[in-house]
Order: C-alpha cells, then sequence, then structure tokens
DNA sequence: GTAGGGTTAG
C-alpha cells in the first residue's frame, strides 16, 4: 500500500531549514480564510493532502451556508491536491448536514463513476444516511448491494446504518434480520431498531426489545429512554415505565425536557395525572410540546376543565401553542359543550394561521357536531383542504346524532363515491343515523353490507346499534331474536339497550328477561331498575314498580347523580340535582318555579316516574322540579341573554319528565335549547324536540 | 466517520 509521504521528508538534508510550520490543526470556525491563505503562501495546499483534507474540513464543518460554498468551491476550484476518498466523504456529510440531499445524492454518483475513486465504509454509511433521509428503499438496496461486493458490511457504522435505513424506510423485518444477526450490538442498533418499531406505532415490541436489553444488559442511553417511556404510555404497562421514571430520577437525567416530556406522557397515559403533573411543575423550562403532552393528558383522562385551566396557564407563560395543542383544548371543549370557548379556539387557529391538519380539522367537525352545531360542523368540513375516514365519519355519526340521519346516510353514499375507504367507526355512524331516525330497513341493509362488501366483522357496538334500531322501532321481537343469534356473548350494553327500547314500547314481558340478564351481569347499575320500574308503571302496575325500587333501595344502589353542564362566557358551569353549591342557589331555585309554574299554565304535567327514592310522593315533584337540567335551564334563563339558545349537555340521557317540560320551556319562553344527553342531541324549539320523542 | 427522541382526531 502506498504510504502518503509528507513533502518536508523529500526536502533534501542539505537546503535551508525549513521554518518551523504549526502542525495542521484543524481551524476554529472563522478562520478557514486565513489558515487557507497561510497554507496557500507555504504552498503545503496542493503539497500535502492531509492539509488539504484538514482544510476542507474545517470548512465544511462551518455551520452556515457560506462556509458550506467555501467548502465546495475549495474542493471544486482548488488549487488543491487530486482529490482522495476522505474529502468526499467530508463534503458529502457536510451535504447532509445542511440537508442539500441532491447535492450528496449527486456527490455520490459522481465518486461511483471516478475511476480512481472506490467509496469506503464512511461513503457508505453516509449514503445509507442519504437514502433515509429521502425513504427510498431502493436506493437503500442498491448501497446495500455495493457495501457487500466491497466486503464492508463488516463494519458497525455500516451496519448500524443500514438497519437504520430499513427501519426509516418503513421495512423493520429487514431491519430486524440484519440486527439479529449481529452479535455485539452497540446502543446505534438498539436505537435504530427501537425507532422502526417506534415509527411503525409497534409500542409492544418496543417494550419487548427494552425488557430485552435489559436481560442481557445491553447498553442504552436517553435516546433510548424517550422512546421506551412513549411506548410504556402507548400500551399501558405502567410498571415498566415507573422503573424508567426512576432511573431517570436516580441517574440525574431529569434536565433532558424530550426524556421528561416522554415521562409525563407516559405518567398520564397510565392514569397517574398527579405524578405527571408534577414532573411537568418540576421542569425547569417547558416548550410547547411539554405543554401539549400536559394537557392532552387531562383530555385523554377525561378532566377537561383541567385541560382548559392548563391551557390558559400556558397563555399566561406565553407559550404559542401549535396545531396538536389546539387538537387537545377543542377535544376537551366537545366533551364539555363549551361552544363559545371552542369557538374562540377556532377562531385562534385562524388568526395564528395554524395548519388546518386532518387530525385538527377532523377535531373541529367533531367539535361543532358534539356542541350541536351541525351547520358548523359542515363548514370546518368543507374548509379541510385534506379530509380521511376519520374525518367523514365524524360528521356522519355528528349528523346522526343530531337526529339528521337522512342526511348521515347521503354522507355516506357521498365517501364511498369519494374512494375513502369506511371503517368499523364509520358503520357505527351509519347505524346510529338509522337508529336514530327510525330508518329500519335501511339500517338492516347497511349492516349487511358491512360484512359482504367491506369484509368488517361486526363488532359489539354494531350489534348494539342493531338491537336499538329494531327495538325503538318496535320491534321488540326481533331485537331479542337477533340478540339470541349473536355470534358473541351479549353484554350489559346490548341488553340495556333491549331494556329501554322495551321501557319506550311498555313491553313488560321482554323488558323482564333484559333486565334478569342485565342483573346477572352487573346489579349496581341504578338506571336499569329505573327502567323496569318505569314499564311497570307505564302498564300500571304500581305494586311491581315500588318492588323494584324498593329492590334497588335495600341493595344500596345509588343513583348515579345527574349532572348538567352549560357554558357562559367561557366558563363552564356544573349543576348536579338538587345543587347546593351555587352561590346563586336561591335565585336559581326561585327561577325554577317560575319556569314549573309557568309550563303548568301551558299544560305541563309533572312525571315522578324519575324521581329520587328517598323523599315521600309529595316531595317527588320538587325532586322532579330539581333535576340538574331544569337547574342548568333556569340558570341559563338568568343569564343569557334574551333569545340566545340555551345549551346544556349532560351525563345520563335526557329523563321523561325533562323531557317533556324542557318542550314546553321551548315555547313559553320562545328559546331554542339544545341538550346533549349521553346518546345523542335534542334541538328544542317551538315546544317539540328534534328527536320526535324518539330517543 | 455513525442515529436518534417527546404532544394530536372519528
Amino acid at each position: 500500500m502506498a504510504t502518503a509521504v509528507h513533502p518536508a521528508a523529500a526536502v533534501p538534508a542539505t537546503a535551508a531549514p525549513a521554518p518551523p510550520r504549526p502542525p495542521p490543526v484543524r481551524a476554529a470556525l472563522g478562520h478557514v480564510p486565513q489558515l487557507h491563505a497561510a497554507l496557500l503562501k507555504s504552498g503545503e495546499l496542493t503539497a500535502s493532502p492531509k492539509s488539504f483534507h484538514s482544510l476542507l474540513e474545517a470548512a465544511a464543518h462551518g455551520a452556515s451556508p457560506a462556509q458550506l460554498s467555501y467548502a465546495v468551491r475549495l474542493f471544486r476550484l482548488g488549487p488543491r491536491p487530486p482529490l482522495s476518498v476522505p474529502c468526499y466523504n467530508v463534503l458529502m456529510r457536510a451535504f447532509l448536514r445542511a440537508g442539500h440531499l441532491e447535492d450528496a445524492l449527486h456527490l455520490f454518483v459522481e465518486m461511483l463513476d471516478a475511476a480512481s475513486i472506490w467509496p469506503d465504509q464512511h461513503t457508505v454509511a453516509c449514503a445509507l444516511k442519504l437514502c433515509s433521509r429521502i425513504v427510498s428503499l431502493d436506493a437503500g438496496r442498491g448501497v446495500q448491494a455495493y457495501a457487500v461486493k466491497r466486503g464492508l458490511m463488516v463494519d458497525r457504522f455500516v451496519l448500524s446504518s443500514l438497519i437504520h435505513m430499513y427501519a426509516s424506510c418503513g421495512d423493520v423485518a429487514a431491519a430486524r434480520l440484519l440486527f439479529d444477526a449481529v452479535e455485539e450490538k452497540g446502543v446505534f442498533m438498539w436505537n435504530a431498531i427501537i425507532a422502526g418499531y417506534f415509527r411503525n406505532g409497534d409500542w409492544k415490541e418496543v417494550v419487548q426489545l427494552f425488557k430485552g436489553m435489559l436481560e442481557v444488559g445491553a447498553p442504552f442511553d436517553e435516546v433510548t429512554l424517550v422512546s421506551v417511556a412513549t411506548a410504556c404510555g402507548r400500551t399501558c404497562d405502567s410498571n415498566l415505565g415507573k422503573w424508567i421514571g426512576g432511573y431517570v430520577e436516580e441517574k440525574v437525567m431529569l434536565g433532558n425536557r424530550n426524556l421528561v416530556t416522554a415521562l409525563v406522557d407516559m405518567y398520564a397515559k397510565c392514569g397517574e395525572l398527579g405524578k405527571a403533573r408534577s414532573l411537568f411543575d418540576g421542569m425547569q423550562s417547558r416548550d410547547v410540546v411539554a405543554w401539549s403532552a400536559m394537557i392532552s393528558g387531562y383530555t385523554q383522562a377525561d378532566q377537561c376543565q383541567e385541560a382548559l385551566a392548563l391551557f390558559s396557564e400556558m397563555q399566561v407563560a406565553e407559550v404559542e401553542p401549535n396545531d396538536v395543542t389546539m387538537v387537545s383544548v377543542l377535544s376537551a371543549c366537545a366533551v364539555l359543550g363549551a361552544l363559545e370557548t371552542g369557538k374562540w379556539m377556532h377562531s385562534h387557529i385562524r388568526k395564528k394561521c395554524l395548519p388546518l391538519t386532518v387530525v385538527l380539522g377532523t377535531t373541529l367537525v367533531d367539535f361543532y357536531a358534539k356542541c350541536g352545531c351541525i351547520d358548523s360542523a359542515v363548514e370546518a368540513f368543507e374548509s379541510m383542504p385534506v379530509k380521511n375516514s376519520w374525518t367523514w365519519t365524524a360528521l356522519i355519526k355528528g349528523m346522526a346524532s343530531n337526529g339528521r340521519g337522512r342526511e348521515a346516510l347521503e354522507l355516506f353514499s357521498s365517501m364511498c363515491k369519494a374512494s375513502i375507504e369506511p371503517t368499523d367507526v364509520t358503520f357505527i355512524g351509519v347505524l346510529m343515523a338509522c337508529s336514530h331516525s327510525g330508518l329500519v330497513e335501511e339500517g338492516r341493509q347497511h349492516f349487511d353490507s358491512m360484512t359482504q362488501d367491506y369484509g368488517i366483522q361486526p363488532r359489539i357496538e354494531h350489534y348494539g346499534c342493531v338491537v336499538d334500531l329494531l327495538g325503538r322501532a318496535g320491534l321488540i321481537d326481533e331485537a331479542y331474536q337477533f340478540i339470541r343469534a349473536m355470534p358473541i356473548e351479549p353484554n350489559t350494553v346490548i341488553w340495556r339497550a333491549l331494556l329501554s327500547s322495551c321501557a319506550v314500547q311498555k313491553n313488560v314481558e321482554v323488558g323482564e328477561e333484559a333486565f334478569k340478564k342485565i342483573i346477572s351481569l352487573d346489579r349496581s347499575h341504578s338506571g336499569d331498575y329505573t327502567l323496569l320500574s318505569n314499564i311497570y308503571a307505564s302498564v300500571g302496575r304500581w305494586k311491581d314498580a315500588a318492588m323494584i325500587r324498593k329492590e334497588m333501595k335495600d341493595m344500596g344502589i345509588q343513583k348515579t347523580p345527574g349532572c348538567s353542564l352549560i357554558e357562559l362566557d367561557g366558563v363552564v358551569f356544573e349543576f348536579f340535582a338538587e345543587d347546593s353549591d351555587h352561590p346563586q342557589l336561591r335565585e336559581i331555585y326561585e327561577k325554577v318555579e317560575e319556569m314549573i309554574g309557568k309550563i303548568k299554565v301551558a299544560g305541563y304535567v309533572p312525571n315522578t316516574a324519575d324521581a329520587r327514592l328517598d323523599v315521600d310522593e309529595c316531595e317527588k315533584e320538587v325532586s322532579v322540579s330539581h333535576h340538574s337540567e331544569k337547574l342548568a335551564i333556569a340558570f341559563g334563563l338568568m343569564k343569557l341573554r334574551p333569545g340566545a339558545t340555551i345549551r346544556l349537555s349532560k351525563n345520563l340521557r335526557v329523563c321523561t319528565d325533562c323531557h317533556s317540560a324542557t318542550k314546553l320551556i321551548s315555547k313559553v319562553y320562545n328559546r331554542e335549547i339544545v341538550v346533549r344527553d349521553r346518546n345523542r342531541f335534542h334541538h328544542f324549539k317551538d315546544g317539540s324536540c328534534s328527536c320526535n320523542d324518539y330517543w
């Protein structure tokens, strides 16, 4: 092998001694031109390939575009010694670092074409990185073929880069084959393979791999922990998650913001909101991702008020929210039915020109639909540049729950025409549409078509929709037979759907049967007893009705407290039945009395079937009048500007008494009232409801 | 001479 001879060594001994020169140093950034000039002047630049390489590297290492172009001129124009492979490598790395992928690619091709240049393991590692960046499996395979031909597959940098290339181009299986074949795996390889599974959302495999690492004592670093902690959150593996949390605290890694954010996310997803929050509060600096992680933690844990409160704090801290943050806060608004707050979020999105991504747009559609503003939902839907099956599904479900079944079905057929593949959830929306609008035949057809035309196996939720569809349409026996023929074991949701249909249809026999089934699975749900009792009462079997209520009382089954939410000036107020917490309770009760008095004149007769059990008969009327909805409506009448729509959302289904009362209130007070219950919307106007009393 | 990470919807 030829050895590069330093020109100084070739100088005859008799010649005058050369002045002492500093050894080729890597110049500090910014001193490149001076170094360049010095080397030119001494003649070393062209005489010493090593010096040229150092200068090139010094120039290429700089971060600025000016320095990179300096390096390119040095490389292309010279004066310089003949180019070596390391020089090419230096420039290629610089192109990659600067994100000039095309230039890097051209340089690589140039190397392959040059007669005297043989790309080495450094080049190959670089080229593979390039393939990962441009996500080109084909190019990556080509580079691998070259590496094999040149016997470079023993180099651990080449192997790591190759594993990374396959993993980031989506071929995790190929990455895994290579990975498994390597005996001595370093952190790079472990992180590359973990990142591959991470990218594919294969959280379980990420966790498995890490457990394997711990077993064999493989090395890991903070980046490994970020991926694994995130995966623990997604798989709810709180044991491993806590182990990582403890490790991070012990090893004093809490200064790593990404890692702590991953832990915040992990704790929140494992249900440890308190732990997540204390980590979050202890962070030295919180960027938008950290805030978003904590906010989404609250939203996903159904602590929506906390999510919105934290968003306010984020604004006080002057951290600009991004599209991801807005997704979480809008979902929170959707859950709370906080229309005004959500509208503010929407205008904020517009004002800040945040990108209307598919996810954000879908969240907006869902938000408006869940607030009963179906027209705004349609507007948001139409404004989206890109929609996917989630977007269509959100609107279909929104239409369905707002009682616009026909339109939901039309949307579904437009969706199919647009070649957007429906999913299992889409069909839940379609079946809900049929069920809420009494479209029995269409429902049957869609249910069959789902399996036959789309190969989607019905889940228990789909069966539930069909039971609901048949039962509410009065086809109780068919619904019952349908349940008996189900290939999967019916759960309480299925039997409950049947029971509530029986309550609507006053069917004692099947109702008793459904009740028995429910009790055998879960006897703790107060609503079931109420429904059966109501069925008895509706056919005049008062003794049986009373017996069921006594049974419930004896067993100590508590009614789930009814809760209604109403938003006023961006603040969400919560009302519970017999609420005793509100500062203006007296005025609210007076307003309720006024309301009841006025609607009685219009024909309202209290229905005490849903009254509390622990009061005597004459108090029941008062008890019913203090249902959370009536308190919230009274509050709305007191506080909202005249004529404004009263919107509330509640945790249970609307009871019969509140339903008939609200219809009359809408007429007597000439107000639109929109109530979202746990299943659907009721738009009350002029004494009638959009559900046509079918709910 | 190597790579890499955290937040989002029906």
